[in-house]
DNA sequence: GTATCTGCAAAAGGTTTGCATTTTG
DNA sequence: CAAAATGCAAACCTTTTGCAGATAC
């Protein structure tokens, strides 16, 4: 995991590169999600920038995202339900372990999934630009009834 | 792959034992989920199987759809955008390859999935009820432009 | 005959969009 | 000062729900 302050200055300086400007808002939202290994969701954001920017609006939310999405700078965990959480701090495709009682999500980074991608597109032809790997199963804190 | 009418008669026959009754809409919906090789979405279903039955209902193919998942005779794909496609013929989680261009999805049989569930439920201590594994990029036919 | 299923229309829920206003560089 | 970003509200789209009427067993 990147130091999310060291992770911080790196999206800054590829926003800069891109001449998108640095608002507060959009400061404040980057600093959640180069911490974010938690993955959040947007509502999540919003609820927690919100604190310091009670005007932000969700759409400002879903642009931001939207915009580091496209530049590469953010990975997005679709979720079965039409929902989507965010990380931030590792942007590259990897499984992830989801608890679907109390919606947890983990990483599971033992397995590399650069070799089964490569596999997939030798075998199929297809040529394989992303891939999402997840567990869905009960956590142990679900489990014990916590 | 099963055969399509072995496969509808299994599934008939699971929805006799549980005393749900096999209406002809029903029977409709069955009848393309278990030849279903292009992993239909519940509109593609319904369009296929309104020429059948021009009363036929979109919620009635989702609530099909609703209890053969819940019977486990059914594979969902949730795709990213929250809308989901579907394998009736093999209802087992197994890895897929999809298109980002013309959203055709193939089975990608090669990779066994039961070693890697089993170690991420040692590793994470999660109990893993299901996975789901998805190739993302671009088929033959898209790449040529056709 | 009765419990179940169908089909319609309305509601839900996350996300996207249009546009007037504000702000960054 | 010009271009870009914000925030509001309306629009979107797939899926879900409630309910009256129809139907399988």
């Amino acid at each position: 995991m990147t130091e999310p302050q060291v992770r911080l200055e790196q999206v800054i300086e590829k926003l800069r590169q891109r001449a998108f400007r640095i608002t507060p808002q959009r400061l404040a939202v980057l600093k959640i999600l180069a911490e974010s290994k938690n993955h959040p969701s947007v509502d999540q954001i919003y609820a927690q920038v919100s604190q310091e920017f009670p005007t932000l609006s969700l759409a400002t939310v879903y642009k931001t995202v939207a915009l580091l999405k496209e530049m590469g700078e953010l990975l997005e965990l679709g979720m079965r339900d039409g929902s989507s959480r965010y990380d931030g701090n590792k942007p590259w495709p990897h499984p992830h372990v989801i608890c679907t009682e109390c919606r947890n999500i983990i990483d599971f980074d033992e397995l590399s999934l650069d070799n089964l991608s490569r596999e997939a597109a030798e075998k199929t032809g297809y040529r394989i630009i992303n891939l999402q790997l997840d567990f869905l199963g009960i956590c142990p804190r679900c489990q014990s009834g916590k």
